[in-house]
RNA sequence: GAGCCCGUAGCUCAGUUGGUUAGAGCGCUAGGUUGUGGCCCUGGAGGCCGUGGGUUCAAUUCCCAUCGGGCUCCCCA
């Protein structure tokens, strides 16, 4: 390859005009969808002060510890978001968001960044959207936000994934659980993994996530948290699945599922695929209903989850999944010597301004090239303009598709395009997801 | 942070057991059709064979390093 002389960073990439299609169409989706849900969209600056993120996930967790972008200018400490709970919240406590009254239900679409070495759907800069609602600690919410959260991925049409719940309690619950969990590895400390041996004090509970071999006959047997969950943390992720089961939500309850952050109590979920290798989480989330505290703002129960587009899209690929439409131009004017190019600029504007796409040659190519260049950009109609057709004022419009021409007034051709948009607005609604298997 | 694999045209890849001008398909471009795209035919542009160093009379080929990419572990979306 020959040497650039700039590229991206490492496990940074360009989204180039042909991948922006399916963005923009994922984008879309997710604010209408979240709109019929009532959440409504926040956007929070890509910089957060790196206190915000090291009080709000974590001094111990990994993000924090080793992933970390930051960076110093004068006083001021600044960290790209690894994540947006912590910014949202901060957010909500700055703003006096609760102030608006109820709850607050928001999501977001936005960039993330994490110093990992990148590998197939991991990248340094990657993209998240998700929910944030906060100010209510009734189950319904955490049964809404899951809800949604599996809405988007359905509508999409990625089917095999499987939901994953737990409920890692309130913190007198999961102090319990750490204790009985501790006394339980002890007499077999030596025969655990290095990792995990390392964790046994730091973080006991994610031994239970382990991959190792060594540990797993002890994660088998090993306590569960479900058993040491207070009165109070039982009967909320009982209705929690409750709800779920109303609103007909499947899911494999998962005792072992832990989650990344410090922040996160009671209800634990995420959702998995089989398509996406290694990194199989297409989402995960929870409950934290003490980190808007941790931030400094009222105690404030909350939940939410973040989804990984990316991973998103690892999926919709593996199933054949297209999104968003192909390119194409309404019309493309075909100009033919240097009044009629004068003219067809002219007309743009006034094609345009009936709705529909336009667009001519920028590089002044021969007829055969421009009209290859139309079949290019998957023009439905050319119009094509000589000297004959400035003389007579009648132009020549070409429907593309079915190779038929007609020589029309400009009138005549605004009119006609004008109701063939109108009938495909009305009538020819393409849904613009498809499998390569549909079509031809 | 650790391990394994891979870097030859814009893309997908051949190739050189080390030896004059490095190939194909697709794509791009021009022409065949002096005013008509998609198919076909013909021509053209486009590579310091990722970068740096070493071995050698000679390196795209062998060795080392480095950068980039892929995958795995760790962790997460």
């Amino acid at each position: 390859m020959a040497k650039h002389k700039f590229s991206t960073h490492h496990g940074m990439v360009d989204i180039l005009p042909d991948e922006v299609r399916k963005w923009q169409y994922l984008e879309n989706l997710i604010h209408q969808e979240a709109e019929k849900f009532n959440f409504e969209e926040i956007r929070t600056p890509i910089m957060e002060q790196t206190e915000l993120i090291v009080r709000g996930l974590g001094q111990l967790t990994d993000i924090v510890s080793k992933e970390i972008f930051s960076f110093s200018r004068g006083d001021d400490n600044y960290v790209l978001r690894p994540e947006l709970t912590a910014p949202v919240v901060r957010a909500f406590v700055e703003n006096h968001l609760d102030q608006r009254g109820g709850s607050q239900k928001l999501y977001y679409i936005g960039p993330m960044f994490r110093a990992e070495r990148p590998q197939k759907g991991r990248q340094r800069q990657f993209h998240q959207f998700g929910v944030e609602v906060l100010g209510s600690a009734d189950p319904v919410a955490d049964a809404e936000v899951i809800a949604f959260m599996v809405h988007i991925y359905k509508k999409l049409g990625i089917a095999n994934t499987t939901l994953k719940l737990n409920s890692i309690g309130d913190p007198e619950s999961r102090e319990a659980y750490k204790k009985a969990l501790k006394e339980y590895l002890k007499p077999n400390f030596e025969k655990l993994s290095d990792i995990s041996q390392t964790r046994f004090e730091k973080n006991p509970l994610r031994i239970l996530d382990s991959k190792e071999e060594e540990d797993q006959p002890f994660i088998e047997t090993a306590p569960v948290i479900t058993d040491f969950l207070s009165e109070e943390s039982k009967v909320h992720y009982t209705q929690v699945k409750e709800y779920l089961d109303d609103l007909g939500i499947s899911y494999v309850e998962d005792p072992y599922l832990v989650r990344g952050m410090d922040y996160y109590t009671q209800t634990a979920f995420e959702l998995i695929s089989p398509d996406l290798g290694s990194q199989d989480a297409l989402a995960g989330g929870g409950r934290y209903d003490l980190l808007v505290e941790e931030i400094g703002g009222k105690p404030t129960p909350a939940v939410g989850f973040a989804a990984g587009m990316e991973r998103l899209f690892i999926a919709c690929e593996e199933l054949d999944i297209k999104l968003g439409s192909e390119k194409s131009v309404d019309i493309y004017i075909v100009t033919l010597g240097d009044a009629a190019r004068k003219w067809g600029l002219k007309q743009l504007p006034a094609i345009r301004e009936k709705g529909l796409s336009a667009t001519m040659d920028y590089m002044g190519r021969s007829m055969k090239a421009q009209m290859k260049d139309a079949n290019r950009e998957n023009a439905r109609y050319t119009i094509i303009v000589g000297e004959n057709e400035l003389n007579e004022g009648k132009f020549t419009l070409r429907n593309m598709k079915e190779s038929e021409e007609n020589q029309l007034t400009m009138d005549e051709i605004l009119n006609k395009l004008s109701a063939w948009l109108n009938v495909r607005r009305s009538i020819f609604y393409k849904h613009p997801i498809s499998r390569s298997s549909d079509r031809k």
